[in-house]
Order: C-alpha cells, then sequence, then structure tokens
DNA sequence: GCGGAGTTGTTCGAAGTCGAACGACCGGCG
DNA sequence: CGCCGGTCGTTCGACTTCGAACAACTCCGC
C-alpha cells in the first residue's frame, strides 16, 4: 500500500458536506412523503417512472434497473402498492414469466396528488437552496460521479 | 395549493444527478468497507469518531449526534462492534445511567487498516472525479443545505 | 433534602433491504 | 424436436434501522 493521500481541508468539506447533506435530504424527504402522501420515496418513485411509461406499465426488470433498488426489493414495495390498490400486475402477452406492473387509475390520482408537495419539499431543502451557477456545476459533476459508477459497478 | 413551480431541465437533472449519485456513492462505499475491512459504514463512523475523541471514549448520545444516526441504531452497531473486541464500554463516572464507547487497541488497529483503502475509495468514486472549483462549490453548497435541515429537523 | 420534569441507554416490534436459492420459462444451437 | 445456459420474478432468511416504551437516574426549583 502506497502511502495515502488523506483529504484535505476542503476536500474533507467536500466529502463531509457531500454524506451529511445526502443523509438529511433523504430523510427529510422521506418523512414528508409519508407525512403528506402515505408513500415512501421508493414507492412514490416507482409510481413516477409508471407513469411516464406507454401504456403506463413497466416489466419489473426495467422498473428495478431504473430505480437502482434489488428485484427482491421491488418485489416488495410493489406488494405494498397492489395492496393498496395503486399498481396492478398483468402478466406480459409475450413472455409467460414476465410481470408487468401497471398504474391504476387511483394511482395516478394518489400520484398528482402527491407530487406538488414533494416536488416543493425538494426545491425548499435542495434546489432553492442553491444559485444558478451552483446548480449547472452541480448538474454536470454529479452526471460524471453517477456515469463513473454505473460503469464500474453496473448498470 | 397555489400551482406547483415544476423543476426546469437543468434543475431535474441536478436533483436526479444528487439523488443516484448519492444512493450509488453510498452503495460502492458499503461494499468496499465490507469487502476491505469488514466494517459497514456507521461501524467504521463509529469509529473514526471515537479515535479523534480525548481518552478515545465518547458517551453514547454524543456518539448518535454527530452520526446521524438513532440512539437505538448505535445502541446495535456498538453491540457488533464490541462483540469483535474493537470498541468496549466503560460506564460514565460523572453520570451512573451514562455509558462511554471506548475504542480499544484492537479497534485502532482495525481503523488504521481501513483508513487508507476508504480514502482512496472515496477520492476515486468522488473526489478525484472533480475539479478543484466544483469541490469549491460543492463544499459551500452543501454546508448551507446541511445547515438548513439541521436548523429544519432539529440536531 | 424532595418531588417532578427531563435525560440516558436499552429493549422490543414493525418495517424495509439485500443476496442467494428457487422453479418456471425463453431461445438458440445442434 | 430437444437440450441447456441464461433470464424472470418470487421467496426466504439474515441484517439493519427506526420510534415508542421503559426503568433508572439527574437536576432544578422550592
Amino acid at each position: 500500500m502506497d502511502a495515502p493521500r488523506w483529504l484535505d481541508d476542503r476536500e474533507m468539506a467536500a466529502w463531509q458536506g457531500f454524506l451529511e447533506a445526502s443523509n438529511r435530504v433523504a430523510r427529510h424527504l422521506e418523512a414528508q412523503l409519508r407525512d403528506e402522501a402515505g408513500l415512501s420515496h421508493p414507492q412514490y418513485e416507482i409510481l413516477v417512472r409508471l407513469a411516464e411509461a406507454p401504456d403506463r406499465s413497466l416489466r419489473m426488470t426495467e422498473l428495478a434497473d431504473g430505480l437502482l433498488t434489488s428485484k427482491s426489493g421491488l418485489t416488495y414495495q410493489v406488494d405494498r402498492l397492489e395492496k393498496r390498490g395503486l399498481v396492478a400486475r398483468r402478466s406480459c402477452p409475450t413472455d409467460v414469466r414476465g410481470v408487468l406492473a401497471v398504474l391504476t387509475d387511483e394511482g395516478l390520482y394518489a400520484l398528482r396528488d402527491a407530487a406538488p408537495g414533494h416536488v416543493a419539499a425538494v426545491r425548499e431543502v435542495l434546489i432553492d437552496v442553491l444559485e444558478d451557477d451552483e446548480i449547472a456545476v452541480l448538474a454536470g459533476a454529479f452526471d460524471r460521479v453517477g456515469r463513473r459508477l454505473r460503469a464500474h459497478d453496473g448498470a
């Protein structure tokens, strides 16, 4: 092991800030969604992806890929949503193994109810706290970070 | 509810990038620490805080405050670390209720073993992916975001 | 000194996440 | 056609996290 290149003060501040901010933002939005809409953040994202998809439906695997969660985790969350009637499962016409998750009308209404409050919260804790040029820098930097990790780890 | 101010393209890119990056970075580092040092990220942070503390020891509550985890979560992780001999519990001399978590010599060695690989991983996935000016912007912005949420939510 | 409000750390149950194992199925190649 | 590696979604068990409840204790005002 070579002599490790420790983080200098500015690097440490960026790293610690990133850690704390991502933790706190995630917790805050989780709480906001639960309180105002009765949804967890993974559940909200499932509804969003389905609403954007053709026929408001997606294969389970497609959903899991975009969603940064494991297949088993997705099964669990879709179970929850199905029991509440926000999502339905239909068998895939072109592949007997496949399962299509479909957004129901109720699911769409639930999403329409939840979205404004969620967006407002995202603005409140992140977007509206940043200047325009900071947003631009952040978007560019995170795109690079995400791309790098996507290539390195998978998917 | 007023008409919601949706996110424009740049804001959306920043938000999505932030979400994906924070998820992926957290997962990657979790995996790295487990594979190379047999530690979870919360456990690593506990060791770091104790190593920096006077007498290598802290009250449970102090530890929980700095650590952004609940008290019960801390109890759980300290149990794990204690069973592996990296941390010991001593009763607090000034408060019978209190418990001091103390970093053992073995804990210190484990931390010294783990730190270089961890820092290298942090550089690889975040710090070294960013330009100097990006690091500066990031540190400033996240400091503001963290401060805001600390004031709003608590602690 | 004393009583009550607040703290301290643990325990408990509920919830969520993951990976591995699984049965069922697809699809290409012989 | 028939087989066999790979894929699909679920199930299972282990792990982690959280908040609420709890007993023990401190500390402040009287």
